[in-house]
DNA sequence: CATGAATGAGTCTTCATTCAT
DNA sequence: CATGAATGAAGACTCATTCAT
């Protein structure tokens, strides 16, 4: 991203001067979220974030533009992960659009889970985006959902989900995601992610698949 | 001293002290409500705050022990609202268990949507809370919960909804609550208030009644 | 000049206010003047200005934007020296043009010597003044050599002084005063003040006063 | 070791070094020179300097021991053109100490227009330069005006010029030349560098030129 | 010789909090 | 009760300098 690296020419030290680079950038992107998943991002210093990662803090304005680069960074990390993540769950699901929506909602909490503070910065911190790093991540946040409402459509498409606004729905389904990770003082005592899925999945499938489908999806439907 | 009565009970001074008192809390917390709305709570001074308030910055020491515990305040404000709120909405919509729940949703997103910032402040800057102010949040959080949860369970016993967990549902409809502020600026481009709340109570009515009683609750689960 | 006090109403503790705010003003102008005189402006950091101001750092930003804003002020307090002291000194000089200039440049010369280095701050330190600064300071400072010009005017009028580029000689009685401090490393070990007074304005009359008025400005043009 | 010869005197390889390390120099202080124009010597990094330069820091540091000897040698290197530049232009005047004396002047403000920021460098960042430094700088200077004084008192021993402090008039001239610099902000518009040095020459030997000799220098006292 | 990644002390600035009036 | 001047710890960020390659 913003690697010091230069690009002029292909000499042998540009290549390890990338791959130094990338891996200074992981390592203080995950310095970052691993003090923010205790402290929240405005309780982290540069100071603190520079010990974590074990580096001064002066190389951290060498990776990243400042604390609300890094910031936005950190948020970015975490939607290009489901927007990896996401779409292979798709893929794997097979052809079928209901499973294709129950497995991408599934990849997407099992993200949240994974990061569950990093996953919600968006909420918690967006005051201290620029203005441009807003569009931005607005931007990837609604791309990222595009393959829930590409499934959704081609289930409705194929008549195996009642006809739906797909906006609404998959604004759902990432709100029901990310309530993983907003509430989960609270659930956590409750169930554990499987079951959250689950039943989460359940609830809205309920109201979506096509009533004499609904057989096809017991599995979905009716999670044990 | 300057006070025409010592603290004899309830004369009139006393009273009148309390109201001032009562009057300074409000002008505090709606002077804090309105700076947060723009600048999150982390970007409002107590500087800021006491020129909004038209008041000195001492004085907010006087009322409130510090800024975290300004923000519990402001918390426990709007939680107070939607626990005088959603009960009146659910009084208010006659004995049918399904019919209490949906005007608890609504009534829950009515709150959301005056007060968008603080609604969802909890989200937002729990970390500035002291523990003790986070049990409470959390146990008011749960509390105002328990018109929805037991709305649900009567509609269960009247054999109204399907049997489900009435946890995780009135967990699903307080977060579709937030998201209306979370989402604010996705959802806005694409439908009101109204329609929102519509929309979201047919679709998770739509698998929580009873299939047999659904055609009993066609206004809320066909919306328009 | 940027002092907190709001001047709403005059009630009796706005006087008192002000006038703190002055003595203060003044406390840190002097302890600013005193520590650039020994480090220069950019050598002098907030924390060592607060220390010899015996006051905190964070009260310099309640009477001073910034460093920037605090080095215009001390600059903006000399050149207002000077607007005040030089045309103390023409109006105490008679009526006589040339007197008047010799008063003028002697008056600017003793200003320079008693702030030596916040006198010539304008050439040291003028990168770190905003642009909008830097047009104020411009203005001040043609305008502190309008007494000068004024004098030379009405010498030539009255037939005193030759024909000469009033604006090129008031500013180079303005560098010989500036330069007093520029190079007093230099000048201090061949001559005091007075003597470079009298013999700078010796040197310069000498080629402006009317060849037939020469005798009777002999005090000035061959001083002891 | 990658070097043909071992430092054998002055056998070739040795020359070539010297060659490169002079080079590297003058590259450096241009760039140095070039910067400090636009940004002030503080307000040019190392690492911007490396950039403008072409090289990388650690370089800089090869050739000057850091940022205070660079500054250093920036200003030697002014010093040095001055004391190539003056001489030369004494030598080309002729035989005649008043001719001697505006040579001198019009060429020490040539080298200052040329270098408008570099040469009044002692002024603005003396603060920066070593003690000993300081004490180089200052010889330095007082040697380049060496060629001035000695014109003014051949001026006087030949009677063309009167009994006069050739300190403070060789003083008088550097400040004006340095005034080109240090006022050029406000001289631009009024004349151009032809004109001011005309003028101020005019203008100083008018005083300093035996009055029945004025009429030889007519050329110089009345500049058209 | 040359590079440039890395360091970390030091800078300016903000702001929650206190307290004399 | 109310004020607001004063405090000072803590934060983000810069940049001269070093050193492994």
């Amino acid at each position: 991203m913003s690697s010091p690296a230069r690009s002029r020419g292909n000499d042998p030290g540009e290549a390890a001067r990338a791959a130094r680079a990338a891996w200074r950038s992981r390592q203080l992107l995950d310095a970052a979220a691993t003090l923010m998943e205790r402290e929240g991002f405005q309780g982290v210093s540069m100071q603190a974030l520079a010990e974590e990662a074990e580096v001064s803090v002066g190389l951290i304005y060498r990776y990243f533009g400042g604390k609300d680069e890094l910031l936005l960074a950190v948020i970015v990390d975490v939607l290009d992960t489901i927007s990896t993540r996401v779409p292979e769950a798709v893929a794997a699901a097979g052809d079928d659009p209901v499973e294709e929506v129950a497995a991408a909602f599934r990849a997407y909490c099992e993200v949240v889970d994974e990061r569950r503070h990093a996953a919600v910065l968006t909420y918690r911190e967006s005051r201290a985006l620029s203005s441009q790093g807003r569009v931005k991540i607005k931007a990837m946040e609604v791309a990222s959902t595009e393959p829930l409402r590409a499934a959704l459509h081609r289930g409705t498409a194929a008549g195996l989900l009642v006809d739906l606004d797909a906006d609404l729905v998959a604004h759902d389904l990432v709100l029901m995601a990310h309530g993983w990770a907003l509430k989960h003082w609270y659930l956590e005592q409750k169930l554990d992610l499987g079951e959250y899925v689950a039943k989460q999945t359940a609830l809205l499938l309920g109201s979506l698949v096509e009533p004499r489908r609904k057989r096809q999806y017991a599995h979905l439907l009716h999670p044990h």
